[in-house]
DNA sequence: GTGTGTGAATGTTTTCACAGCG
DNA sequence: CGCTGTGAAAACATTCACACAC
């Protein structure tokens, strides 16, 4: 039915999530149509962009009238797939992953951290949100034991490549990553990059630039 | 000297973080001079796009050399504004407000909340992160007598937009938001919106596309 | 020789504007 | 009529390629 694959800007691919959050809000609203204005007017985005981007995947419209939230809600999440569970092994609990394993929005969402592991032999046996801190030899069997396809790596910079290599010689093909520093991997391995900081650090440029307060 | 304020792309803005933040890691390997080359491979981008980038703000390299880390690294510091301390006001003290008040590498950054607010009689007077979170009608006084520059919003969708009018009406003028819905703001006032979930939710369209595992 | 800074060229994304459908 | 879906145009961002400085 969909040709789809691969000549969708990545850009575009970011959005849908953005898109399905607000659909989200709607149903909540039980609101059952939308039209791209109204999606744009709440998103602050052009109709225009939200219309072909909607459209790399299909026609989910009716004219004169435009979206059925709960129908569009359900292409989106197959199209973005989360109409399924994700499980996901953490690598690395410090701080950050500590932070990952207590975020509940996680589990609300469809993703489940399933085993966490770490080096540090002070960690390991310990029990954190849920999971028993593993030793990462073990990983390569509790990935296929749990069915893991993410790999969540919170580890410091030095460390993060090692991690990296840990998860796709297990045959992970999703990474996120807490730092942002270059990674060796197959090219069908995807590794993202996030780093909570960055949002802040760019906005303090805006505010030297707003003349003397 | 500098011309700079308005022509340059946000996302260059966007990128400053990520350079600054190789040239730390550079900094602890004490390495003192570094090529658009050598950063380009570490962060896996051109090096055109960080020599023009760079060039946006000024000649900091040396040809034949490259860039002195520490020079380009003061440089981008007090470009982007993080060579003072931001003080910021939490407004929502829920599950993500807590967890912020506990994320140490804020401070580290130099950032700090130095006052949270909430609606809930219950958690008012009560102690987190250090600080007493108090009622958002003192919020007013305290932005002004801790020098508060920045918001960050941490409350459900619903109640967003009020709790911008409240940052706004005390003149604030940067605002963090943990929930991607669209604000009503003056044109000066700079609303970021992040959600911790959105990488996640990026990163399944691409396992999908990878044949069955 | 080596690597920056930068106009010009190329590639990508967004917006326009309108035909066509409900 | 109103609103989608979409080629074509405009805006924007990245990369090239080279003169010039060290």
């Amino acid at each position: 039915m969909s040709n789809a694959q691969s000549q969708i800007p990545e850009v575009v691919i970011f959005r849908l999530p953005i898109y399905l959050y607000m659909l989200s809000l709607l149903t909540e609203e039980n609101t059952e149509v939308v039209s791209s204005q109204e999606l744009g007017t709440r998103l602050q985005m052009t109709p225009a962009q939200i219309r072909k981007d909607l459209s790399y995947f299909g026609k989910f419209g009716k004219q004169g009238k435009g979206y059925h939230v709960k129908t569009l809600s359900a292409e989106l999440r197959k199209i973005i797939g989360l109409d399924q569970e994700w499980n996901m092994a953490l690598i690395g609990v410090g701080r950050i992953g500590k932070a990952l394993l207590d975020y509940g929005n996680l589990a609300l969402r469809g993703f489940k951290i399933v085993a966490a592991f770490d080096i540090d032999p002070q960690l390991i046996g310990k029990k954190a949100g849920g999971v028993i801190i593993q030793d990462t030899r073990e990983l390569s069997k509790t990935v296929n034991n749990k069915d893991i396809k993410i790999g969540v790596v919170a580890v410091p910079p030095t460390q993060v490549q090692k991690a990296v290599d840990l998860l796709v010689g297990c045959g992970i093909k999703a990474i996120l990553s807490y730092y942002p520093v270059a990674t060796n991997v197959p090219s069908d391995v995807r590794v993202r990059k996030v780093d909570p900081m960055f949002a802040l650090q760019t906005m303090t440029y805006y505010l030297r630039r707003l003349g003397p307060v």
